[in-house]
DNA sequence: CACTCGTGGTA
DNA sequence: TTACCAAGAGT
């Protein structure tokens, strides 16, 4: 047994899982909240619950899960639905890709599967978009298997009952997480205790001011014992994003309408739909996005001047955006990634929210 | 490992 | 306003 197991074996010995368990599951039986992808066992409907809730707030899930599972309520109709339809159910989620990965899984599940999600984990595991946490949620979750599913919830739960100290920011400390879990795990009703597991670090083990005096497992927390529970889970800090000025172009053609682009379907907001812009330093703004229109568009336009600014941050990088009207006499003919349209009709496609801001600002004129 | 990949809520 | 956060995965 290495050094490290042993470690291990201490914290664990420290405490009763036993109990732990019992007073865990009866706590959620009574407590847990009735959301939408709890009223079934339905491994599709969990496994898009799951993708949603990566990274995003219930709240913000619950419409969009709502909305999606009427528009896709099979594997087979997601798996043949047109990604721009997709990703316009997705607009304003974020993290985009994750639409597309799933979209691309159920298509293999439908192929390959028998449209049956896979009840072997490892099998679930090779699907794109299926990372460590979802394949062991949606199997313990649906198939009621004795699967470890650690997510944010989770270390930060085991890390205050054990007194684990590690960098939960690090992949190994996932690892170390997956044994704690596993071994939380044995002899426990998986789905219960796993959903259990994640709702009280959502609604009692929160990040700050955790509700002790409300615990169920208040006895069995080392942390709380040491009075450390503010100080775990120990995470190491995120370097501030990096900022880039953008020029984007608004062009207009004689009817009023104006040119849209599709995305590359890799890297940021792959797929979606944008006024097209150029990466310009804040001295050259109207003359890189005259070059971009024609390099990249074909288009020769006269650029009227600057009629918004627009700020938008993501997790790791700020747009500074310096909208500029163009006009056009004659639309170019569009293509695959090119569309002219009146604003009304710009809305039916998949925009993220930097753009929406726009698309909001040229309707209110 | 470190970095990329969104958005809206909260202190 | 800044900073951090919320059921992570891909590269």
């Amino acid at each position: 047994m290495t050094s490290e197991q042993t470690w291990l074996q201490q914290k664990l010995q420290a405490v009763d899982r036993q109990a732990f368990q019992n007073d865990l599951q009866s706590w959620y039986m009574e407590n847990h909240r009735d959301l939408p992808w709890r009223q079934t066992k339905d491994p599709y409907r969990v496994w898009v619950s799951e993708i949603m809730l990566q990274q995003t707030r219930v709240d913000t899930v619950i419409p969009y899960y709502e909305n999606f599972m009427k528009k896709f309520p099979t594997m087979e109709v997601l798996a043949e639905a047109p990604e721009d339809e997709v990703l316009k159910a997705w607009e304003g989620l974020g993290y985009y890709s994750r639409v597309r990965n799933l979209q691309e899984a159920v298509q293999e599940v439908v192929a390959n599967y028998k449209a049956e999600v896979p009840k072997d984990r490892k099998v679930f595991r090779k699907l794109k978009g299926v990372g460590p946490y979802t394949s062991g949620a949606v199997i313990s979750i649906a198939f009621d298997q004795e699967e470890p599913a650690v997510d944010g919830n989770v270390m930060r739960v085991f890390s205050r009952i054990c007194n684990i100290d590690e960098d939960i920011g690090k992949e190994k400390t996932k690892q170390l997480f997956e044994q704690v879990q596993a071994q939380f795990l044995e002899g426990a009703k998986p789905s219960i205790f796993n959903q259990a597991i994640m709702e009280l670090g959502a609604l009692i083990c929160t990040p700050k001011s955790p509700g002790c005096l409300l615990c169920p497992v208040q006895n069995h927390c080392l942390a709380r014992a040491e009075g450390k529970e503010e100080d775990l889970p120990v995470k190491s800090k995120k370097k501030a994003p990096s900022k880039k000025t953008l020029s984007v172009a608004v062009v207009q053609d004689d009817a009023g309408r104006v040119l849209l682009r599709k995305r590359p379907d890799q890297g940021l907001l792959a797929g979606m739909w944008e006024f097209p812009h150029v990466e310009s330093s804040s001295e050259n703004l109207m003359n890189d996005a005259s070059s971009m229109l024609l390099k990249d568009h074909d288009v020769s336009a006269e650029i009227v001047g600057e009629i918004q600014y627009v700020e938008h941050t993501f997790t790791h990088l700020i747009w500074k955006m310096h909208v500029h009207r163009a006009t056009v006499r004659e639309a170019p003919v569009p293509s695959e990634t090119e569309v002219w349209v009146t604003l009304d009709e710009a809305a039916l496609y998949a925009l993220p929210v930097s753009q929406q801001k726009i698309l909001r600002h040229l309707k209110g004129e």
